[in-house]
DNA sequence: GTCTATAATGCGATAGAC
DNA sequence: GTCTATCGCATTATAGAC
């Protein structure tokens, strides 16, 4: 979906290192502040080394995103899945320049053919699911479609919340989604 | 803060329309597609013409947003006011180049320098204000830090459907909405 | 086959004539 | 207040060099 040719095991290893450094610039430096170059410079690549990997430069900052997205992911267990997601939300708050290229990001995917619109569908359909499978374990016996609403609505106030966030940086997004949670959830979605 | 002088009555006319105009062929034509020549041709102008009402493009853009907020503010009525803006959400859905122009101006106003950034600050409190005086008038006794949280809960619902419709333009924003109101809402923001 | 160097296009922005 | 003309910049397309 992404290589220009399928890549050797060393390739592989190449793009994944690129990654993780990309991540972590953006995350330090912010994502205005970055140009590829200086990805490339930390990777100790010159830029087309860099561009070798990926098909384009918003194809890279895609997958710098779906590389978070694994990170977070890994940071919720199944015990207190919500509760872990609050703590998510309160440490990408740390992270300026992450939350700047999401929002950046999301912005570039209301052009259909741009590399972020597919990110984006597949990320809401991937988190979609989750949710109402977490719901159906947590006994809510609604319909499938009346689950799938919940998700998307919380999936909403958490890239809502985030959105204000850019703007007014003393919001806490934990404390105001933790609240909303507590104060309107029907249940199922309670802190755990 | 936008005008580059004070401006004369035929001016100030003339600046109206330039808005006028320029949100019709946003809406009408999307995001991405429209140039300032172009909305300079719809205004029989050229580009400088239209420049000298404007600091920047992004001036303009953020004005023609203003612009969608008075309108949309008027469609809002004292009586049912939450009924009036599901409304509104449901009819912004069919000018899918405004939405495109709000999502994209909601990003770039993560510089703080750009003037997006001054008018998610404003338009933010304004409609927190608003809410809270609504939820006042409701019965809502809670104390004020308490409904601001609700206010800023159901805009980060809203904005954060929005972004979900931008990638899956089959999503309902007015249904989503309703439901998560109808069956999560603490009981003051019920549909009316 | 890959990278690079150049050309062509179209954009926002500005200067100066009227 | 509006125009013509022009600038610098970014993006895209092309083509040649390695």
């Amino acid at each position: 979906m992404s290589d220009r040719s399928p890549l050797s095991p060393k390739g592989t290893r190449q793009r994944e290192k690129i990654l993780t450094v990309a991540l972590e610039v953006f995350a330090d430096e912010g994502y205005r502040g970055t140009s590829l170059r200086t990805v490339a410079a930390r990777c100790e690549l010159s830029l087309a080394g860099v561009m070798h990997y990926f098909e384009s430069r918003e194809d890279l900052l895609v997958q710098i995103l779906q590389r978070r997205d694994e990170v977070d992911a890994a940071a919720i267990s199944a015990e207190h899945p919500i509760r872990d997601f609050i703590a998510v939300l309160e440490a990408n708050t740390s992270r300026p320049g992450l939350v700047e290229l999401f929002v950046t990001m999301s912005a570039a995917a209301s052009s259909p053919d741009h590399p972020a619109a597919a990110y984006f569908r597949d990320r809401y359909a991937r988190i979609v699911d989750e949710l109402c499978e977490f719901l159906d374990q947590r006994g809510d016996t609604r319909p499938l479609t009346d689950r799938a609403r919940d998700a998307r609505a919380l999936i909403a106030l958490a890239d809502g919340l985030q959105q204000q966030w850019v703007t007014n940086r003393t919001l806490s997004i934990a404390d105001e989604f933790a609240y909303a949670l507590a104060t309107h959830s029907n249940g199922f979605l309670r802190a755990d």
